[in-house]
RNA sequence: CGGGGCGUGGCGCAGCUUGGUAGCGCGCAUCGUUCGGGACGAUGAGGUCGGAGGUUCAAAUCCUCUCGCCCCGACCA
């Protein structure tokens, strides 16, 4: 149980102007009420009150983990490098993992992750398959050192994690762990206030044959997501395939070069030749891994995913061309073409590919090409899918127009398999007498990064609006003037007193505050239950109850208020 | 890492263009008056003007370097 709180002590300051850093409403909020403090870029302290709300976020995320058969641990933070080199992150990861030497020199690195200490133990301790499936979790601090922190808590490099990993014997088993983590994920967004999509996703650095991305909607959102309202299918924009029909069989015209001055883009060129954007090529320029220059071909009105292109790649790194690397290439910006592509990897997009007579550039300024085929003029290094999809575009799944909506991603789940329990060598002896890799899955939860989603999404003008899941405390008592009237005093502390007797925890407003202040702090902190006592309430028979999400005031009964403190009903309608 | 912006008492900001030794609001402390919507009066504390170097008789202000933070783009819970 938290400890009620009486406000005099505690340890807080609301602000009274907003924090001139703070861009997102969430930042804003919990910086303002006294929740968090920043320390340093993508750093924070959780004060007491935000402390609290991650210990609420924490117990509903651990009921769920326990519900499907999760054990808790706690693994460290501080790892040897070793166990990473033995799974070839410690070299396939940047500088997004911080590394340092201990006293002895020898290579340390703090963890993003715990796949691999997971699998250690794993290795150290199952022998037979009587000891499977097992499923761990903990939460644990992670760090990595994005590249660029932002939105206070949405995107930090020191947060908490709750990760869970699931050990199963074979795929099958695999199978169920991840659809009791998806099934798990759902309840607790749900029990979180969040409204969470899960999406189709990219597996990313973790690896692994198949991943969901569990999303909140809101527009600050880095993730892009198709979305279709008719069949309710969704992906992220990384992995949504492109289902637009290509033109029907039309005959294929011979290649004509055409004068195109000054139309050195899409829309120029569309608008100087008459044509459709569909009807064009638009070549891009990438380098993989820093040493291959990527062509990537799609049509004018598409354009290209790097995710997707990167996987048809299998490259790590990918980014676009400066224009020296390009013309380094013998290739003109703006007329660039597929055709002669100067040993560059050529990529070109399905659904290009399958769209005949397109125009693309001559590789001669100011002149561009009618009627380019795909395998009859050129032939690429590949054919895939790599544009991404766009609003409107028709629904994979059932063909009707799918929307696009950023969102934030707070959860997701991957089926790893047996990437890292080969590499460490995590075998189980199984019934057949043969050796087997355990199977495993990786999920994760972003606690700081859920703590801000809430607030996105139950706030008001006057401050947060907490779901009673993940209040602080479930209620607030104010005094007002207190100090002039002594009978509010008293009745005041009956009720704060009544109600850590019955063991509730309620916050209580004794400070010596003017009634404003106080006021607009218990909004702007932002319980589910307001209780105020004042001289004025107990002239009216009480004290005044206001729900701080329907922003309803009633004037009740003082046992009534009571039973509300302690907790003994759910609401003093 | 590329682009843009900002660093001046605890918070929010002005001052910088045109150098002359730091100011406003809030907060904080003490006293008094107030007490249902961020009260009022009086008194007071608190600032190496992010840091270093330079120009100058004189630098918050001009120049150079540097550190930090925020925002926009390439990565992730």
């Amino acid at each position: 149980m938290l400890p009620a709180m009486r406000l005099s002590q505690l340890f807080f300051q609301t602000l009274r102007d907003d924090p001139a850093e703070a861009e997102m409403v969430s930042h804003r909020l919990l910086v303002r009420a006294g929740y968090v403090r920043q320390l340093g870029s993508g750093i924070y302290s959780l004060l007491p009150l935000g402390f609290r709300v991650n210990q609420r976020v924490e117990q509903v995320i651990r009921e769920e983990m326990d519900r499907i058969g999760g054990q808790e641990l706690l693994m460290p933070v501080v790892h040897p490098a070793e166990l990473w080199r033995e799974t070839g992150r410690y070299d396939s990861i940047g500088p997004e993992m911080a590394r340092f030497e201990d006293r002895a020199g020898r290579d340390m690195v703090l963890a993003m992750t715990h796949e691999e200490v997971v699998a250690d133990l794993l290795r150290d301790i199952v022998r037979s398959y009587r000891q499977l499936p097992v499923m761990l979790y903990h939460f644990q601090t992670k760090f990595r050192d994005e590249p660029r922190s932002r939105g206070g808590l949405i995107r930090v490099r020191e947060f908490t994690m709750k990760d869970s990993y699931s050990c199963d014997r074979d795929a099958a088993g695999l199978d169920r762990s991840y659809q009791d983590h998806y099934e798990a994920y759902s309840r607790i967004f749900e029990r979180l206030g969040l409204r969470a999509v899960a999406v189709s996703s990219d597996v990313g650095m973790m690896g692994g044959s198949q991943a969901h991305e569990f999303m909140v909607l809101n527009p600050a959102g880095e993730d892009v997501l198709v979305l279709c309202e008719a069949c309710g299918y969704s992906a992220n924009r990384q992995v949504a395939p492109v289902a637009v029909p290509a033109p029907a069989g039309e005959p294929l015209l011979p290649v004509e070069e055409v004068a195109t001055p000054g139309a050195a883009t899409i829309a120029d060129l569309a608008a100087f030749l008459g044509v459709p954007e569909a009807r064009t090529a638009k070549a891009t320029f990438f380098v993989a891994d820093g040493t291959r220059l990527v062509t990537a071909i799609v049509r004018g009105d598409f354009e290209v995913n790097e995710t997707k292109l990167a996987n048809v790649l299998h490259a790590r790194d990918l980014r676009p061309a400066q224009a020296e690397e390009i013309a380094g290439a013998g290739m003109v910006p703006g007329y660039a073409s597929p055709i002669g592509a100067h040993g560059t990897e050529v990529v070109v997009d399905e659904l290009a590919a399958a769209s005949p007579n397109l125009v693309a550039g001559a590789n001669r300024a100011g002149f561009h090409l009618r009627n380019v085929n795909v395998g009859r003029d050129f032939t690429p290094d590949a054919v895939a899918p790599i544009a991404s999809a766009r609003e409107g575009d028709p629904c994979p799944r059932c063909g009707a127009a799918v929307v696009l909506r950023n969102g934030i991603e707070v959860g997701n789940i991957f089926k790893l398999g047996t990437r890292y329990t080969e590499a460490l060598g995590a075998l189980y002896l199984g019934e057949d007498g043969e050796r087997h890799p355990i199977v495993m899955g990786s999920y994760g939860i972003g606690l700081g990064r859920a703590v801000a989603c809430v607030v996105e999404e139950h706030h008001d003008a006057k401050g947060i609006v907490w779901p009673a899941a993940v209040a602080p405390h479930p209620a607030h008592l104010v005094a007002l003037g207190a100090a002039k009237d002594p009978q509010v005093r008293e009745e005041a502390e009956r009720l704060y007193d009544a109600a850590c007797a019955a063991g509730a925890e309620p916050l209580y407003d004794d400070r010596d505050e003017s009634p404003g202040v106080k006021l607009t702090d218990a909004e702007l902190l932002g319980m589910p239950w307001i209780v105020t006592v004042s001289t004025r309430s107990l002239a009216a028979g009480g004290a005044e109850v206001t729900e701080r999400a329907t922003g309803e005031r009633a004037v009740r009964p003082l046992a009534e208020a009571e039973a509300l403190l302690t907790g003994r009903v759910a609401a003093a309608r």
